[in-house]
DNA sequence: ACTGGCACCTGGGCGC
DNA sequence: TGCGCCCAGGTGCCAG
């Protein structure tokens, strides 16, 4: 199993989890490793002993657990997952945060590399983290106009470009490779030499991107309640992402892969330019 | 103000 | 079977 989570994961688990910790009232919180990318602060235990949460939203890749006295701001990191379980099922060493229920269920995080966070805020939008953030990709205010605009004079690579979280938010490695391949622009070529045409294709090709992967449940699906995650189906319908050498779905030209800030981009040379 | 590079962690897959 | 190496989907921070 393998669910590292871009905004279609985090948005999955968010509608996942929300039927089943809405309306929950919080009377045990067990925390067993404060040390994710940022220490847990023990306050956060104390504020979210009886609350109860109302709503859980998403801001960027962050889930914002709604409670009655404030927010948890959750992020999943690289390699966290959340689901219910009965409280009290036994925890495996990756389980770090357990949230229980008067219902007897739990909200459980598990994330083995520990490069999530949890915060606490009364001010989510307002927290450290998410106060400059970019626009939604799936917003309006995302557009070309919005694209061409920001990128004028920029020599950033375009991938790098839409992978930053101040232009636009949730566009992560694997979706910033096929929305370029989906509007046919090479990776490599610089923000500020894109014309503004092409920046229409790219803002649709994101938001049909991640739409259609949200649609499919992210790219891993999970049962929210027990935990396990099956290999999920978006896998099947990447264009580039992950398809190295194999054939390009337009033009059969095998798929090549470069590496752009530490990460792998994959992309056609024929059909991106 | 931008840009590129590093860091934080663990686990899985691969070649020898 | 075991070991060491490389890779992984995020993102804040640093120096230049």
């Amino acid at each position: 199993m393998a669910a590292m989570p871009e905004l279609p994961e985090v948005e999955t688990s968010r509608r996942g989890i929300a039927p089943h910790v809405e309306e929950q009232t919080i009377v045990n919180v067990v925390i067993r490793e404060r040390r994710l990318r940022w220490p847990i602060s023990p306050i956060i235990d104390t504020k979210l002993l009886g609350a109860t949460i109302t709503s859980v939203g998403r801001r960027a890749k962050y889930l914002l657990i709604n409670t009655t006295q404030g927010t948890a701001i959750l992020h999943l990191g690289m390699s966290g997952h959340v689901y219910v379980v009965d409280a009290g099922t036994p925890a495996g060493i990756h389980d770090h945060v357990d949230v229980e229920f008067s219902s007897g269920k739990a909200l459980r995080l598990t994330d083995p590399r520990r490069f999530g966070s949890l915060h606490w805020s009364e001010d989510p939008l307002g927290h450290e983290l998410l106060r400059s953030l970019g626009p939604e990709p799936l917003c309006e205010e995302f557009s070309d106009e919005y694209l061409w605009t920001s990128s004028r004079g920029r020599r950033v690579a375009i991938k790098q470009f839409i992978m930053n979280a101040q232009i636009v938010v949730g566009v992560g490695n694997i979706y910033a490779s096929e929305s370029l391949f989906l509007s046919g622009i090479h990776p490599k070529r610089a923000a500020g030499r894109i014309a503004k045409h092409r920046y229409e294709r790219l803002a649709g090709s994101i938001k049909d991107v991640l739409e259609r992967a949200i649609r499919a449940g992210g790219t891993t699906l999970r049962d929210f309640y027990g935990g396990d995650g099956e290999a999920g189906y978006f896998r099947q319908q990447l264009d580039v992402y992950d398809r190295e050498n194999e054939p390009c779905r337009i033009c059969k030209t095998p798929i090549t892969v470069i590496v752009q800030g530490q990460r792998s981009t994959f992309y056609c040379k024929n059909c991106q330019r």
